[in-house]
DNA sequence: GATAGCGCTATCCTTCAGGATAGTAATATG
DNA sequence: CATATTACTATCCTGAAGGATAGCGCTATC
């Protein structure tokens, strides 16, 4: 352990955000739970998300395919077919998940017991 | 388990929701840590997070003391002394913290590697 | 009497996530 | 030829988080 500088500080702090994230905002739990269940489709993962609109479930998708938390296959078919996968990485990540909601759900307990 | 209807997928999602938000924002982490080294005064905390601003910090103060993760101390003086200090509770927020560093330096090495 | 110190609150302003709506490419089907 | 289908993108708009700045109550010190 070093001195509590503000550097040292962030350096524990930078990973931490890291993680917070790629699960932040509306949608982006969400829609790993779902393909945590098996690959989607686009417009599958739109109607389950509903009501997600395709302006956002696109940003969203290109966010968890930028970290590397989903992969995005195209096949080359008219309609388009593209398909959405959780990663190994991605897998990776519901341990964390299922601790945060252990912590939630005793944190609902002591906030709603009077 | 159940079915997955909207309900259960939700059951499993809000508590995970609720460790988030009071993880969530710009702030509420640093205050967090800073609190883990030892209570802290209003304006102490003011200077270690500079450039946070009073309002802000007032306001992230208030949200982490409802979630009863802190609390607030008073004592009558004058200028005002006030006391902030990690709960129990709040302490044990850290055993998840640590372990979205964990899954965060991961991430890094994975994300900047190639 | 002016100023400093502490822990705020009030007001105004900017930024940004995400919603609403519409449009596109390329083919198949009626 | 019109329409449907899929996986998007473009444009515009709203609401909420948080920054900037100023002020307040009460006392002590110069």
């Amino acid at each position: 352990m070093s001195v509590r500088t503000k550097e040292t500080c962030n350096k524990h702090i930078i990973p931490v955000r890291d993680a917070l994230e790629v699960l932040g905002g509306r949608w982006k739990l969400q829609l790993l739970i779902h393909l945590s269940f098996g690959p989607r489709r686009f417009s599958q993962l739109a109607k389950e998300l509903s009501p997600i609109t395709d302006r956002t479930l696109s940003r969203e998708l290109k966010s968890l395919e930028a970290n590397k938390v989903i992969t995005r296959t195209e096949y080359d078919a008219f309609p388009p077919v593209v398909e959405y996968k959780i990663t190994p990485h991605g897998e990776s990540l519901f341990a964390v998940i299922s601790e945060l909601g252990n912590w939630g759900r005793a944190h609902r307990k002591l906030i709603m017991d009077k």
